[in-house]
RNA sequence: GCCCCCAUCGUCUAGUGGCCUAGGACACCACCCUUUCAAGGUGGCGGCACGGGUUCGAAUCCCGUUGGGGGUGCCA
């Protein structure tokens, strides 16, 4: 192991889609230990499956660290590495193993091993070629020699983990072209980089004694290993990319935003100290220890993830709300750039900020100031203007607030509760035909404000149009 | 099958032998507030998987059972 003073924290991706929520906590977990103990957090991108790596998926892998923090710009920050650059010092080492006796050559293929296990009722590779004395050639693999006796592994999370080593088969090394497999590869690359510290998912810990096997073959120490529990599904199986929303990008999209991302992230398996859960990074920076992780898998719940973006969407300023909207309200919109008004926006926006989960949600909040003619939701429509009552409503308050002189909220407010009084309705029940005549839906933010804001005339001519239709 | 891990409200967790009549958060329900919907406030529902030990005392320690999960590739 390096100096105990400065860490070296690690996290291994291999580029293979979009970057994982999973992989995301386990990226944190590493950088918040770094960047608490002084140390560093090195990533390398493990691109050493050509069948699945794709170039592109390394920048997004970079730019959804950036998203949660992880940034390249800050000192903690080493790398990116790519293993595929690596892979002579991975068949170098393999090759080593092989000078010391500690592998061998093996020419089975798989059919054939598989044949040998079905015949002696024991599974996985049997050591076949280990006394053959084979020589490299093609198509033949080099497997490690597992030694005999009891491998332990020391893991932070878990406390002490024994695995017999006959329970180990003798793994492959390099495979039978040449390349070095993961296992070899992982360690090579964590011993030349330095690695003090083994952070990932429990989904690892039995590829744990091997790699350490590996680790001591090579001649070094083994570093600390810590297996964090695995996220899991409703159904309470591991996260997958194709059956699970687990892609951090879309998240990012949808207007979910970083730092209560993050900050949800952390409280799955592991919870700050005192009874609030929402706290910030520097917090969870200064008291992250693994030592308090949780063991079991965590459900990555949609709902509670939800329930912090609101939160942190109510915390924020009002200047921040309305930058952190902007990109939502340039793309993907309904009206045309010169139809938005940016002081309008301003003045709508501490009414839409209490009533969103996700950024995305501004655009159907406001759309309606911004539209020649708001958009109808049917729905809507035929829910409130299915009787009567609701058009005579309408051509009442169409009535009041045309003799109203002051337009804003508080004078509409009060003409509209006359107007409903009369005919025995209630404030909630007569606004509703203006509420969908002037937005086009029955949920939205306080209407009185609304109107104020779009206008006498606007106003007017929508409740107008609506009544016509209604009839 | 074999190896390994795990087990506190529906969910995420606090709890490290007495402070536990088990605390908080999300979800759910009710009420209050209220121009819709939210937000906010108040309250409620709800848990130590089971069985044995150890101990004066166990959610906490040990064993077993059951139940979940992960792994078992010439993927990473």
């Amino acid at each position: 192991m390096t100096d105990v003073a400065s860490p070296r924290f690690r996290f291994a991706p291999s580029p293979t889609g979009f970057f994982h929520v999973g992989g995301a906590r386990t990226a944190l977990y590493n950088w918040a230990l770094a960047k608490r103990l002084g140390g560093t957090f090195v990533l390398r991108i493990e691109d050493t499956d050509e069948a699945r790596n794709k170039p592109e998926w390394t920048q997004g892998i970079i730019d959804a660290l950036a998203w949660i923090g992880v940034k390249r710009d800050d000192p903690t920050f080493e790398g990116p590495y790519f293993q595929s650059e690596y892979a002579d010092a991975h068949v170098a080492a393999a090759h080593r193993l092989f000078a010391e006796g500690r592998a061998y050559y093996c020419d089975l293929t798989s059919e054939q091993i598989q044949e040998r296990s079905k015949q002696n009722s024991k599974p996985g590779y049997d050591g076949y070629s280990r006394d053959r004395g084979l020589e490299p050639g093609p198509g033949r693999v080099l497997r490690f020699r597992v030694p005999e006796g009891t491998t332990v592994v020391e893991d932070l999370v878990r406390g002490r983990v024994e695995f017999a080593n006959d329970t180990i088969e003798d793994f492959v090394l390099l495979r039978g072209n040449g390349s070095p497999m993961f296992l070899l590869a992982n360690v090579v690359d964590d011993v030349s980089m330095r690695v003090s510290h083994v952070v990932r998912a429990e989904e690892h810990l039995p590829n744990t004694p091997k790699q350490q096997m590996l680790w001591e073959a090579l001649g070094h120490r083994p570093p600390v290993w810590a297996h964090v529990p695995v996220l899991v599904n409703e159904q309470r199986k591991k996260l997958s990319k194709r059956r699970d929303k687990v892609a951090l990008e879309q998240f990012r999209d949808e207007g979910y935003l970083s730092e209560a991302m993050v900050n949800y992230l952390m409280t799955l398996g592991w919870a700050p100290q005192g009874d609030e859960e929402i706290v910030p990074w520097s917090r969870i920076e200064a008291e992250f220890r693994l030592e308090d992780v949780n063991h079991s898998p965590a459900f990555f719940d949609l709902k509670k993830l939800a329930a912090f973006n609101g939160e942190y969407i109510r915390a924020m300023s009002l200047d921040r709300f309305i930058s952190a909207c902007e990109p939502f309200l340039t793309e993907d919109v309904p009206w045309t750039s010169d139809q938005f008004d940016a002081e309008i926006f301003r003045a709508i926006a501490p009414l839409a900020q209490t009533r969103m989960v996700t950024m995305n949600e501004i655009v159907a909040l406001v759309d309606f100031l911004f539209l020649a003619e708001p958009i109808i939701d049917e729905a809507a429509w035929s829910k409130t203007f299915g009787g009567e009552e609701a058009v005579a409503m309408l051509d009442d308050a169409i009535i009041a607030f045309g003799e109203t002189a002051d337009w804003n909220a508080d004078a509409l407010k009060t003409a509209l509760e006359a107007a409903g009084t009369a005919r025995g309705l209630k404030l909630g029940k007569a606004q509703a035909p203006v509420r969908v005549a002037v937005t086009g839906r029955t949920v939205g933010p306080p209407l009185f404000e609304a109107l104020e804001l779009l206008g006498r005339d606007k106003t007017m001519a929508r409740m107008r149009a609506a009544a016509e239709r209604a009839r």
